[in-house]
DNA sequence: CAATATACGGAATCATCATTCCGTTTACAA
DNA sequence: TTGTAAACGGAATGATGATTCCGTATATTG
């Protein structure tokens, strides 16, 4: 189960560049997007894509590992902190904002279906709740909230967002509540 | 642009049945479901369905303003309560559980394109104003908060129910907020 | 009971994709 | 260079689903 004999120079070329494409044009169109339509804008054609990724769904699931490696490390800069409430605050805000700009982050934080996936989603939960313990710790979030309420609420916010409501204002609503001020 | 001369007993009989079975089938598969299924499930063939409503878009937009003509009768009866601030809580709790149960009331609050739809879209939102009006009349409900609001926290409650959180816990978190408690 | 305008069923058509196949091209080892 | 395995492009295939068509069936009317 060794490494399979290295890549000639322009298939290995040509991988690399059809996974980054694919990540640009999957971040503004989302992953219902054709093959094809990658495969165009990479520049190659379809069966290039299909001979370095046996399936749409495998080719996303390598654009998947890379968002949430990403999402990841930023939850894990933000958990450093030396004002967890303030990061907690803005990792709710930053989330959604990037969400808005890079249509495949919600795949990413919502459904992660491929074997190899559910341990890096692992990951990136045991990250948010390191970062909400923190902020539960100050004193800044309330102390029953549980990590899933928070990838929940993240979700909430998105879709507050995609239909209308300012990010800051979403953000605001789910902070604050609907109670009288 | 008078009345078309009379349906033929059985042509309205199936005209209704359609309806009928559309919405049901709707209800419980989405609007993706495929007008082959509703056809069947109604025991006619497709051409029927077209000979009734001329697009699949058609027959949605049938069954959506029969939707969104329920929800405004139930947004207008929980105006008329003597507890204002009660009768808002219940409408968020009504219509997130409703929505989980009809999938088709998410696109009947969320997009509605048909030119006739819009006027109806609006009677509801109006309905809503109502109702928003007066819970915060009563203190109940923060002053600030807008139709368009309110509109987008009934979508992020739905979302989250469907992100696995408990529909008690989704509608306690976006009254009471995340702050400390 | 005809005669016929209406309706009907469902096969055929059209469009959109994912995925496969294969004749052609290219990197690279000798 | 040249031979050949490795890659390529993109047409062909297979599914799914909306919409159209047309030969057949049936309310309705006289």
């Amino acid at each position: 189960m060794g490494d399979e004999r290295p890549l000639r120079a322009d298939a290995a070329r040509n991988r690399a560049r059809i996974l980054q494409i694919a990540e640009e044009v999957v971040s503004e169109r989302g992953f219902e997007v054709p093959v094809s339509v990658i495969a165009a804008e990479a520049g190659v054609g379809v069966g290039t894509v299909y001979r370095h990724f046996p399936t749409k769904e495998a080719l996303f699931g390598a654009i998947l590992t890379d968002k949430i490696g990403q999402v990841r490390e930023y939850v894990e800069s933000l958990a450093e902190s030396d004002d967890p409430a303030a990061a907690f605050r803005e990792y709710l805000n930053g989330i959604v904002d990037w969400t808005m700009r890079d249509r495949s982050i919600y795949k990413g934080l919502a459904e992660v279906s491929g074997t190899d996936l559910h341990a890096l989603a692992d990951g990136l939960r045991r990250a948010e709740a390191r970062l909400l313990g923190h902020a539960q710790a100050a004193g800044g979030v309330r102390a029953d909230l549980t990590p899933s309420d928070l990838k929940s609420i993240m979700m909430g916010c998105v879709v507050m967002v995609e239909h209308g409501t300012p990010l800051e204002r979403a953000v605001q609503l789910a902070t604050e509540g609907l109670g009288p001020r």
